[in-house]
DNA sequence: AGTTTCCAATCGCAATTTTCTATGGGAGTG
DNA sequence: CACTCCCATAGAAAATTGCGATTGGAAACT
């Protein structure tokens, strides 16, 4: 029984994605010939065809479909593989490609990117700000190599390092009945109404799921983009909000006529933690890294 | 960036596996120096040493084997690719490795597999019997690619496809005060003496946790190996047993001095069904045969 | 001690595979 | 109808892979 090679995965992933030979040709710095070859073999190969030619236009047939999608998967693993050697040598240097969510990136990220740069000068961090389901499919797919989550949602089997625990605020106009308060409580939520931000965001649906638990009702056809802009519609007086600690101080300063109220008893929070895929080789560098981040980003507010 | 190539990681293998260049050679049919060479290129492309060669053994390194790991893992992968065109073309066609348990297979499977062969006679199965755990790593290995268990026990994310429930029946000898009964509840077990099968069945940890919800105490050292001696045992008189209702018309007949006595009210029962690996390819495959055998295994108690 | 045996590395040459350039033909486009 | 774009084919060139022969070192046997 023959095996496809590398090649024939690469060239039937090119043609997949591009739905061209030449520009999957290109792709794989081959010439055309040489592309059309790789993909006969690899039909003859499977004893299907993966790609119908029309004479026009390319388009993959359903087996065309699956092979490829499993041929990326190997071909992620397979270049996860080839950076062992890095691995070995010099942890946590060269590409490290790290997702986030929106509600964590800019108040996150200053300090941890400063003290993964003091501590790993060798590492290039590339960031991608996405929400939480987009990143996962990166992630799945091998685009991303470690994502830093709120680690409440749903994530299969998913290896998660936790790095800190994010507890809500509650932020209210200045002249809001709760705004002096030294501590609230879920009660102090009933009858509010509460302003959210837009589908997708993962704080949306904790902080729904404490509206459910508080008796407090959304806002409708209110949908903030950002907890920034979110902030600043609180500000304005149209609700109320929670903010989670770690924006407390770039969002809810006081001269924006806004006061931020933690919650006494039990605490609703939200984990921070790093996400990775259970395959990945890289799992020591994680650990390093969350190690790091743990003691980094921890004490960070006054 | 250059990856590694099949051949490489085919090599790789076989050394770590025989921990000799020869034999590793002669496995991958290629001569001697032609897979030193492969080995070779392979270092020098991760930039470590995969092997020490100490002149008398060859030993693979730390990193030696976590590639090496990973390599099986994607050549596992490949293989399954490269038979996507059976899968298309003739579904369950072709050689498929079934894991079974003990305490199912030999019930199950009589019925199981004529309904097989006879639905698809282009099947070629293989079955391996072996406890849970053992079989899991089969699977994920993949040395196997369908397993037939009690999906009772813990499996990760591991997708399932259920095809009968089974429910426990009460076993007592003859002359037991339970022996007449028509139906039994678990109360009723309070203070009997339950025998087990020994550890590693997931069997004996259903029932552990059934008398513990009874209040049953097992038997201590008394474990049996196979559901067969656990009967005589009964039958002797040495306590009672949980044996599933696929097993009672070959084990639990009337002229062995055993009475069987269904559970009444919440039967205690495991779900038998197909476990596969996540991102096998022939799921189609495996929706089919589970269908099949709901249908033909399910009506089969007198 | 001497000899045999076993193992892996190296070298040069041969076989195979892959790729390239050149070319052809079909199908849209202006 | 000329032009362009696209994929397939053909034959030659290039690269890769593999083999046999050989070397050198370490144990096992005589």
């Amino acid at each position: 029984m023959e095996l496809p090679t590398i090649r024939h995965l690469e060239c039937l992933v090119a043609v997949a994605d591009t739905l061209s030979f030449r520009r999957a040709a290109d792709r794989c710095f081959i010439s055309q010939p040489a592309l059309s070859a790789q993909i006969k073999q690899l039909e003859t190969l499977l004893g299907l065809p993966l790609f119908e030619r029309d004479k026009r236009r390319v388009l993959a047939t359903k087996a065309g479909e699956v092979v490829a999608e499993k041929a990326r998967l190997i071909l992620a693993d397979l270049r996860e593989l080839s950076e062992v050697g890095r691995l070995f040598r010099a942890p946590l240097s060269g590409v490290l490609r790290m997702g986030v969510i929106p509600t964590i990136a800019p108040y996150f990220l200053p300090k941890a990117v400063g003290a993964i740069h003091d501590a790993f000068p060798e590492a290039q961090l590339t960031l991608r700000e996405d929400q939480t389901h987009r990143l996962l499919a990166g992630l799945e797919k091998g685009d991303l190599d470690v994502l830093l989550l709120a680690l409440e949602v749903e994530l299969g089997d998913l290896p998660t390092l936790p790095i800190m625990e994010d507890p809500f605020w509650l932020t209210v106009p200045s002249g809001h009945r709760l705004a002096k308060r030294r501590r609230v409580g879920l009660k102090d939520l009933n009858g509010e109404q509460i302003l959210l931000l837009e589908d997708g965001h993962c704080l949306r649906d904790q902080a729904l799921e404490i509206c459910r638990l508080a008796e407090a009702s959304e806002l409708h056809d209110f949908r903030a983009s950002s907890l920034t802009t979110l902030v600043q519609m609180v500000a304005g007086g149209m609700g109320v909000t929670l903010v989670p600690e770690i924006a407390l101080e770039y969002e809810c300063s006081p001269e924006r006529q806004l006061s931020a109220v933690p919650f006494g008893g039990k605490k609703p929070k939200r984990t921070i933690g790093l996400v990775y895929r259970p395959s990945s080789l890289r799992r020591p560098e994680f650990e390093m890294l969350a190690a790091l981040l743990r003691e980094n980003v921890g004490p960070g507010r006054s």
